[in-house]
DNA sequence: TATAAAATATGATATTTGTCATGTTTTAAC
DNA sequence: GTTAAAACATGACAAATATCATATTTTATA
């Protein structure tokens, strides 16, 4: 079994600044799961009752808004935290988070998170930083939702996928997305998001080989309007 | 000069789990301020250095916008806290700050709240179960932004006005805004606010009485589709 | 009070985006 | 491999929204 302890990932999130002592006790009550691509984590209004630390693989966290879409609001990848809002408030799940590629995930129940938060001040300024970062972001992209056009929130899209999880060799994004994943991160019907997608590959602005996405001309893609 | 530990407006956010002790020592070194309607508290990108306690009035926190507009992300209010992101990751405001009425607002010099912060367990608790529920509210902004329609942000946005502000005798809405802070708040242009403003009345469902709103018919409101 | 400036209002029109229909390609299951 | 289902693609059109122009009203200021 990993041990906390000795496991790289917490060094992204706010579970550094727990001693060792306290990262011993997590570990022997933490339970790790692999998580196939496509599959819940947990749904929106589920009690979750702990933290995710994601180990490796991404997710995505959705909302299903009145109109049976579901808004994508966030990608989560190695090294987040998943699940402290409803954590710290003991309220369920605002949001379905779904695998976007298979996971490995280590759960730690409530009970664990609560006592460190209660007992370690620094460790409760690092998770207070950590939100205090996901609500910025999330300001930004209500700003971006509000104010920038479907084409330009796309082209956005594609290139915060590149800056964020890299490319492979042949230079496609590592995070591969259906078209409906991209419409519902972007916010608009599937079918504008194809056509965007294919009028950007018309321009060069893009290549494709089946799902996967390549960026061709960075420069470009950030001038759109 | 007022006292922290005789203020009922802390009941209403995490100064409430500070001892009186701590309070007694943050009242001295707080400073209190009457801010005119339409006077900036904050700029963006300016560096706060502290929080600032909402005794009265309300306030609107936006963000430019590549095009040049601002867009509200958040209305604040009494007993609310501002500026809890700038101070525990220590950076420059991301939004802006203009008080829509007057305000009285007291100001807590950062070292003051990071201290208590580092030694009060159930203040940051407090503290982060705040900022998860700005995470979540912002979060529902983000899908509504996205799936619904100008018309239905509009309504919403007075309904919730009604709900959170509440109305003077004559059934006016308390907070009066422009139709330039609608449509930055809605997310729309300036005339398409008006217009469905002027619409809205029309049909009924809200009269005005220059920039006064008064709620006609809820139930309808509450149906735009 | 006169006057300028700002806010509100509305029409005409262009642009963006969504919806529906339909066909093709890819993927998954047997 | 065959077949059904899902994903992708594209045209035609409708609806929503933005933009520009121009009044009118309100507000602020000299």
């Amino acid at each position: 079994m990993n041990k906390c302890e000795q496991c790289i990932v917490k060094q992204f999130n706010a579970l550094k600044s727990l001693k060792k002592d306290d990262l011993i006790r997590i570990s022997g009550c933490k339970t790790t799961k692999i998580i196939a691509k496509g599959e819940v984590l947990f749904h929106e209004g589920e009690n979750i009752n702990g933290v995710f630390c994601i180990k490796d693989g991404v997710c995505k966290l959705s909302k299903l808004s009145a109109n049976g879409k579901d808004q994508i609001v966030k990608l989560v990848e190695r090294g987040d935290l998943l699940g402290q809002r409803s954590l710290v408030s003991d309220e369920t799940s605002n949001l379905t988070a779904v695998a976007l590629n298979e996971m490995e995930v280590c759960f730690i129940p409530r009970k664990e998170v609560i006592h460190d938060l209660s007992q370690n001040a620094s460790f409760s300024l690092n998770m207070l930083q950590d939100m205090a970062k996901e609500l910025r972001d999330a300001d930004n992209i209500i700003v971006d939702m509000a104010q920038k056009s479907v084409k330009q929130r796309m082209a956005e899209t594609i290139l915060y996928l590149h800056d964020n999880f890299g490319v492979d060799d042949a230079g496609y994004l590592n995070v591969v997305l259906s078209r409906d994943d991209y419409a519902n991160i972007v916010g608009t019907a599937t079918e504008s998001a194809i056509r965007i997608i294919s009028q950007f590959k018309k321009e060069g602005l893009i290549s494709t080989k089946g799902k996967q996405i390549k960026i061709e001309n960075v420069q470009k893609l950030k001038q759109i309007e």
